[in-house]
DNA sequence: GTTGACTCCGTACTATGGTACAGGGCTTAG
DNA sequence: CTAAGCCCTGTACCATAGTACGGAGTCAAC
C-alpha cells in the first residue's frame, strides 16, 4: 500500500504542511506511523480526511466542532440524528449572523443616505449619529 | 471642571476598566492626565467617545478601522466624502459576509433535508456530503 | 490609623486558525 | 559524495479584542 509524506499529502489535499501538523496536535486527524527517521507516512485515506474537515470549514463549522463530527462517525452508537442536530443548530447559528449583518446593513444604509457627501468632516451625520450623545462644541 | 477616574468612567460607559487602558494603549482614546498618584483624570467627554468606539464595534468595524475613522475628524482637511466613502465600504463587506451565509445556510438546509433522521451514523447522507471523495470500506 | 476599595504597571493568558523560523536530520538526483 | 530539497521538533508569532493576575501604591470612610 501506498503511503504519502506529509508534503504530498499537502499538495494534495491543497493546505499548508503547517496546517496538518497543527490539525494533528488538535486531535482533527490521527497520528500517522512514521519510518525510521521519524517521517509521517500517511495513508491515503488522509486526503479525504482533509477536504472533509476544509468542507466543513466552508460551511461555518469551527475546529472543535469537526473535531466534533469526525468523532461522531466511530462511535457506533451515535445516530444521523445526532449528526442531524449538529446541522440544525449550525443553521441556526448562520441564521443569527445573518441577521446581526442585516441590521448593521440597515443601519449603515440610512447613514449613508443620510449623508449628501460633500463638506469637511465636522457635521457629517454618519460620524455625529455614530456618537449621539457628543455635543459638538 | 470635573474629572472622573478610570472606574467611574467603565461604569457610565459600560466597558471594562482593562478595556479603556486596552484602548488607550492601542490609540484609540488620548492618554488622560494623570494626578500626583499616576491616577487618570478623564474628562467627561471621554464617555460618548468610548460609546462612539462601542457604537461603531456593532455596526462592524474593527477597533482599527474606528482608530481611523475617530483620526478622520481631526484631520481639518478631510471631508465627509472620506467618512460616507467607508461606510459605504463597510456595506459592501457586509453585504458579502451575508452572501457567504447564505451560501452556507443553503448547503446546510440542503443536507439536513437529505437526511431521514434515523439509524446509525455509518450512511449519515451529511457527513457522506461532507466527505464526498471518502468510499466506505 | 486602619481597612477596604480603587488604581497603577507589566506580563501573561484566552480563543481561533493557523504561519514562521531556527537548527537540526533525511533523502534523492546527478 | 555532495547539494538541494524535503522533513523533524519546539517555540514564537500574526490578528482580534480583550481578560486575568500579581504586587504595589492610594484614597476615603469610619
Amino acid at each position: 500500500m501506498t503511503t504519502l509524506t506529509i508534503g504530498k499529502v499537502a499538495q494534495q489535499a491543497d493546505v499548508g504542511i503547517e496546517t496538518i501538523r497543527f490539525y494533528e496536535r488538535e486531535g482533527l486527524i490521527d497520528e500517522p506511523p512514521r519510518g525510521p527517521s521519524g517521517y509521517r507516512h500517511y495513508p491515503e485515506s488522509i486526503v479525504p480526511r482533509l477536504l472533509f474537515i476544509k468542507r466543513a470549514k466552508e460551511l461555518g463549522f469551527t475546529l472543535h466542532e469537526i473535531k466534533d463530527l469526525l468523532s461522531l462517525r466511530v462511535h457506533a452508537e451515535t445516530t444521523c440524528a445526532d449528526v442531524k442536530q449538529r446541522a440544525e443548530r449550525k443553521i441556526a447559528e448562520v441564521e443569527e449572523k445573518i441577521r446581526s449583518l442585516r441590521r448593521m446593513k440597515r443601519t449603515l444604509v440610512k447613514l449613508t443616505k443620510s449623508c449628501h457627501g460633500r463638506g469637511p468632516v465636522d457635521d457629517c451625520p454618519i460620524l455625529e449619529a455614530f456618537d449621539p450623545l457628543e455635543q459638538k462644541q
